[in-house]
DNA sequence: GGCCTTGAAACGGCAGACTC
DNA sequence: GAGTCTGCCGTTTCAAGGCC
């Protein structure tokens, strides 16, 4: 079944994103509230008004919240998929361009072009069901268009079609282990199979991957614990973990101590 | 009522053997 | 050297209950 292109998101409170892996460039207008994006590359914030391109192949987490006058958490996304961007690419003879090494998160300015572009998308909200996969792939098309004339620097980025090459392992999950994700995808992203991403892992770490895995996870959160007086149940879901049960369960057994312990001393 | 811990069941990863 | 398969075991999830 094809995934819709367009998504629209609305929180009247505020939101852990657990969507971690960007499949595909998604650029996305905030109409009201706030975002907070983490990513390897460190935190971004976004609010009402502004746009946002965030590249395909990456991981990141996104914090929503209300706008501080009470609004909920209002925002639009349209997915630049590979299909699209490929289609647009051979219907404009683009070539494709050489690996992109700028940056994965941008905050775009606002012109008339975009912002009308993405006030037309506003009315769909109620009704879903009238945004055709006809009129996505229009808009899609619209979108790519706007965004080459708003910013050629951007060509790089939606034309590399390239997927992720062998990186240095180490470095690598030093920025992301924070990031929840399964082995396959930390494999994919790193530009391996998932056998010889093990196989690395173990001469890079002299550890498993999720034995290494957990360890640095626990040691950030006795930081956040202990030095910045957080919460257990403020900290497992930064730090990776998915279940608060699991995560105290793991902090004991390295510790010797229950999380809420270390936060009294 | 909120926060945290415990225990059982289900799931996913590890390790080794094998193939290409 | 790299990928696939499979059995076993550790990890994760979920529900229930304890503590403050």
């Amino acid at each position: 079944m094809r995934k819709s292109a367009i998504l629209y998101s609305c929180y009247y409170q505020g939101t852990f994103d657990r969507e971690k892996v960007v499949e595909e460039h998604a650029l996305t207008f905030i109409q009201s509230g706030t975002v907070r994006f983490t990513t390897p590359d460190g935190l971004k914030n976004y609010q009402a008004g502004d746009m946002v391109l965030v590249s395909r192949n990456q991981l990141a987490r996104g914090e929503k919240s209300p706008g501080s006058s009470g609004d909920p958490f209002k925002s639009v996304t349209i997915y630049l998929t590979q299909d699209a961007l490929r289609r647009y690419a051979a219907e404009k003879g683009i070539d494709a361009l050489p690996r992109y090494s700028g940056p994965r998160i941008l905050g775009l300015t606002p012109n008339a072009f975009l912002s009308a572009f993405f006030a037309s998308l506003l009315p769909y909200y109620d009704h879903p069901g009238s945004l055709t996969p006809a009129l996505q792939d229009l808009k899609t098309t619209e979108a790519i268009e706007l965004l080459l004339s708003a910013g050629p620097a951007l060509r790089g980025l939606l034309f590399d079609f390239s997927e992720p090459h062998k990186i240095d392992l180490e470095s690598f999950m030093l920025k992301n282990f924070e990031f929840n994700v399964a082995l396959t995808e930390f494999a994919r992203l790193s530009g391996r199979s998932l056998s010889t991403f093990k196989r690395d892992f173990q001469k890079a770490f002299a550890l498993t991957p999720e034995k290494w895995l957990k360890t640095q996870r626990l040691e950030k959160a006795y930081y956040l614990i202990k030095e910045k007086h957080q919460k257990a149940s403020d900290v497992y879901l930064r730090v990776g973990f998915e279940n608060l049960s699991h995560f105290s369960t793991a902090f004991k057994e390295l510790y010797g101590v229950n999380p809420s312990a270390v936060g009294e001393r």
